[in-house]
DNA sequence: ATGAAAGCGCTAACAT
DNA sequence: ATGTTAGCGCTTTCAT
């Protein structure tokens, strides 16, 4: 565990000059600095993080927000903003959070003891005393889920996405339209069922609430039951709208499992693009969202946040785009 | 930012009696603690950890060490142990490293400015330098993947679950089985191929080795590329082993690109029962690895390694277990 | 059972 | 440009 202390001997200098030459200040004698440099590669001195949080009262770390049992499309978007974050210096702590409010206090919990430099939510935190304690301790955050709050988000327009997702459906010709939405413990599940509604309304559809069904989370496991429930209620259907890929998989699964044909029979839709959407038989049509640019984009402004330069906190609406694959076809001419 | 201090001048005592009670000291007033409790409560004072962690010299975390490109297996896993570690009162830092020299070194770095009470290791390092670092510091670590350099591992016999699933395909009456391996990179991927070839002499099939391609990595886009190659080279193949589960999902999607059905014109075998295995169409054969218990055992034997209760380090070989599902199947009589 | 004092390893004024 | 000094917030002897 060799110390500043033990370099600062060695060098036959003082602790400060060493500090200088690490935190990269420069105003060193350009010698004494490539010596420092020499003896901290030789005794593979790092600073310790510890004692060095403590004084600046900083920890160069940012943590991130996800639900305990984070989707894959959670799971690809933490990936992607851990890079970036590495490449802007930081380190990344993650917050796994259940939805209950013990977990959430939890979370408070491990708030207050860090000493974040930022917070990135992928998950919606119900708690106030989350908010009041990141605005009271000036911690920026980022939220790619929901403008809560005050914080900024960069998301994609969930209500315009669950649209163009039914519009692709109804272009097909499609008039039975069913949706599996997931728990209203999201937010972008709900403006992805608005959507859905919006759609039906302005084609004339008309939306029937027996057509819906929310199903307790966003796996497949949830696609499969909401599937079921569905067609326990009728069969008509020759189209459906999931909430999240992971729900249209499940969804698939029960289909194929009845027999039912995907596209052939019934015409399947997801939005997210998850990786394997293109891999799935069949692949998956679904609505993308722009997972790198949403990743960059949030891992960019906090870090503006948090350097101060330039205050545009807005947040941003990013577009989101329409991929046609196997799963959604014409509809049947003389249907059942 | 409420501190010890704060407190204690509040409670009128000093910020040693204070220390006492949050440390869980019992040689404490009964109603002085009260009162102290009281006032954490009332002030939601959260010790600071980075002050706790330079003076204890230790951190209460524990780091994970991950592929930077985690597959799902391993992103079940770590979910699993974080969950583990976090009920034994640890942090949980993640250590994402790719497979190249620099990453290894930041990997290094990171572990020298943390005072890590512990490491799991679900990715193999090459850097001596790590190894040595550890057991300089006397850090504790588990291992999921290999027994290396002293760490004990909790793992499944990999060389044995490749045999089992070749098995599977024999006893089904397949005799031309290719292989799609991963990349030499890991160890666990070195096994499996044995495994195959043995399975294949003890068979009496014989190794052919136009009959295995090494993919490049271990996910679905790989598996994609190791069935196009295997097409290139023959035909003749009735069954395919993939050395990851995720190997095998890329195999079947580029067999049905082909109109090549799985199971009636190939079957297709997988290693580790990821979530999505259950949900594919078809859904897959494969050899699970006891996720849960590989989880816990290794979160466990950390725990008790670092607490220094039990010094059985040894580590331990989990069973797996062959889950037949939908993709293999009885060989056709008449062979092309 | 409790307080006083020392110190963990570092950075940041403040001198020089 | 560099050394000296004073903490950061906590735990832990060491007294009492």
């Amino acid at each position: 565990m060799v110390s500043i202390k033990d370099i600062a001997k060695r060098a036959g200098m003082s602790p400060s000059t060493v500090s200088r030459v690490v935190t990269g200040k420069n105003n060193v004698n350009p010698k004494k600095r490539e010596l420092i440099l020499k003896l901290i590669e030789e005794t593979g001195y790092v600073p310790n993080k510890a004692a060095r949080e403590m004084v600046m009262r900083r920890s160069f770390a940012v943590a991130i927000v996800i639900p305990d049992m984070f989707n894959i499309f959670q799971r690809q978007l933490f990936s992607i903003i851990e890079r970036y974050l590495i490449s802007f210096g930081y380190h990344t702590l993650f917050f796994f959070v259940k939805p209950d409010a013990s977990s959430e206090k939890d979370c408070i919990t491990r708030l207050k003891e860090e000493r974040l430099d930022g917070i990135i939510m992928l998950h919606e935190i119900k708690d106030r005393e989350f908010y009041q304690y990141l605005s009271a301790s000036k911690i920026h955050a980022v939220s790619t889920i929901l403008n809560t709050a005050g914080i900024p988000a960069i998301t994609i327009d969930d209500r315009q996405a669950a649209i163009d997702a039914m519009n692709h459906l109804i272009n097909l010709g499609h008039k039975n339209i069913d949706m599996i939405g997931g728990a209203s413990f999201f937010s972008f599940g709900v403006k992805r069922i608005e959507g859905y509604k919006e759609a039906l309304e302005a084609g004339g559809l008309g939306f029937d609430e027996m057509r819906l069904v929310n199903a307790p989370l966003y796996n497949m496991e949830s696609g499969m039951y909401g599937m079921r429930e569905l067609m326990l209620r009728s069969r008509d259907f020759t189209a459906v709208f999931a909430g999240t890929d992971e729900l249209a998989l499940g969804a698939i699964r029960t289909l194929e499992d009845h027999r039912i044909r995907v596209p052939d029979d019934v015409s399947v839709i997801g939005i997210d693009d998850i990786d394997i959407a293109g891999y799935f038989c069949p692949r998956l049509t679904t609505i993308r969202q722009p997972l790198i640019e949403i990743g960059e984009q949030s891992a960019l402004l906090l870090h503006r946040l948090i350097s101060g330069q330039g205050v545009q906190s807005a947040g941003a609406v990013l577009p989101h785009s329409l991929i046609i694959r196997e799963s959604t076809s014409l509809t049947r001419r003389g249907q059942p």
